[in-house]
DNA sequence: ATACATACC
DNA sequence: TACTGGTATGTAT
């Protein structure tokens, strides 16, 4: 069933553009055929020159990684290990097993609720989004390898069958909102993560029950149309989100609170499934032979000499199944940001006309949560789709449009000038702010639409 | 602090 | 024809 990611082999194409089949509902697909079909779509394009282009600097990473484990002595090794063992130790003495985490995922939820809302497409393969990019797709399209993050048009070539409904975000919204309600019902201080992801603390819950049959929302949440929500159970939040992910396309997965069930789970789990292990991260331990969990924790000393701290620390709780046991909201935000995609713009009248539209946009969600920034970051990005950051600080935080402009606009001229007599010749404008000061979050007021029942099951 | 990359949904 | 947008964080300088 595992796949371990894309790059079984090596294909004579990029392991970044294949078919990403890590999610649900993509397995036993014929990922060569589907590969050679979103290969022919892509090929020659910018954004395949530019993926290639980036795929090399990965493999440029790898190669100085390989070159750095080359150079490393039995006595680095040994040093390393006993470090590794050590701290291995003092986390499993404090390894907290007393919370019960819940997260839980509305499968393909946009789709979802689009199918609510015309049940025709119950049985067509559909996507939401555009022919530039889909956002969801259902099981139906996933067996043609239609997933998330594909554009559209490459989605038809796989399926031409496929419906495209366009994202309605706002009702997206509202239905979060009530699944939300019932979320709190569980744990008033649940963290969203999303509008179809949450993490859930039930501990105290389950203790107010005591006694009872252990009672959570199952999977079936009718409303108008089924409403698919998928459960992940265990004892922290890396682990439950695995979880949710198990029993795809509809279930719920419990992990007990139990270290050797904690170390069974983890065993063969694909270092890809765990949340914040990306392609590139993926690519670099298969690089050194490590594909799973247990390899992580077998490599760990040769891991603690080749990457950071924060890394390799991060690739130590992975191996001992150990993760966030108490959820919390976040703090203040620490950025806010806006950019456009675009056709190629290369006049310059028209460029900063865009980025004073984009400072106004800014200064205008600025001003909704009552936020000031000190950093200025432009972002640019090139019809290579080569991007480019350029920040400037400033000694007061600012927030109105003609604020944000006055720095945006010299860094966009500098940016004119550097490259002149050509033009920038852009797809893409962005506009960051990371704010300090002010932060007020807005409190959730949504009407109540439709009805949610919910079914209550055990749990074992 | 700045630039760029990775990751998530 | 056509490959997103918003936020956080890691890596490197």
């Amino acid at each position: 069933m595992e796949t371990g990611g894309t790059s079984s082999s090596g294909e004579g194409f990029l392991s970044r553009m294949a078919l990403n089949d890590n999610k649900a509902g993509m397995e036993g697909l014929d990922r060569d055929k589907i590969n050679k079909i979103i290969m022919k779509s892509s090929k020659g394009s910018r954004f395949y020159e530019n993926e290639m282009k980036k795929e090399q600097q990965v493999n440029q990473r790898i190669e100085r990684m390989m070159l750095q484990k080359s150079h490393i002595t039995e006595q680095q090794l040994s040093k390393a290990q006993t470090q590794v063992e050590k701290m291995t130790f003092d986390l499993d003495r404090v390894r907290d097993l007393s919370r019960v985490i819940v997260h839980v995922d509305m499968d393909a939820f946009y789709a979802a609720v689009e199918t609510r809302d015309c049940p025709d497409l119950k049985d067509k393969p559909m996507a939401v989004g555009s022919m530039s990019m889909l956002t969801t797709s259902n099981y139906h399209a996933r067996k043609f390898g239609v997933r998330a993050a594909m554009p559209g048009f490459i989605a038809k070539k796989l399926c031409p069958n496929l419906v495209i409904v366009p994202t309605n975000f706002d009702k997206y919204r509202e239905v979060s909102a009530e699944i939300r309600e019932i979320f709190a019902d569980y744990d008033p201080h649940f963290l969203p993560m999303s509008l179809d992801e949450a993490y859930l603390d039930i501990s105290e819950h389950l203790e107010q029950r005591r006694g009872w049959p252990e009672v959570l929302p199952c999977n079936t949440f009718a409303m108008g149309l089924l409403l698919v929500i998928l459960l992940g159970i265990a004892p922290n939040m890396m682990l439950a989100k695995v979880c949710s992910d198990k029993n795809k396309p509809n279930g719920q997965y419990r992990l007990p609170s139990n270290r050797q069930a904690v170390m069974v789970f983890i065993q063969d789990l694909p270092v890809r499934k765990v949340s914040g292990i990306g392609k590139v991260t993926e690519k670099m331990l298969g690089a050194l032979g490590i594909t799973s969990c247990v390899h992580l924790g077998q490599e760990m000393a040769l891991l603690a000499l080749l990457f950071s701290e924060t890394s390799w620390h991060h690739f130590l709780d992975i191996s001992l199944g150990l993760g966030s046991t108490h959820i919390e909201r976040d703090g203040e935000r620490k950025s806010m940001s806006t950019e456009r995609t675009f056709g190629e713009m290369s006049a310059l009248e028209e460029q900063f006309s865009l980025c004073r539209q984009l400072c106004q946009d800014l200064a205008q969600d600025l001003q909704k949560e009552a936020l000031k920034g000190k950093t200025v970051t432009l972002k640019l990005k090139n019809v290579n789709f080569e991007v480019k950051t350029r920040a400037w600080t400033l000694p007061c935080a600012v927030a109105t449009t003609d604020e944000l402009f006055a720095v945006a606009k010299d860094l966009l001229k500098t940016e004119i000038d550097n490259v002149s007599p050509q033009p920038l010749r852009l797809r893409l404008m962005g506009n960051l702010n990371l704010p300090s000061l002010t932060g007020l979050n807005g409190v959730y007021r949504w009407k109540k639409i439709l009805t949610i029942t919910f079914h209550i099951c055990c749990i074992y």
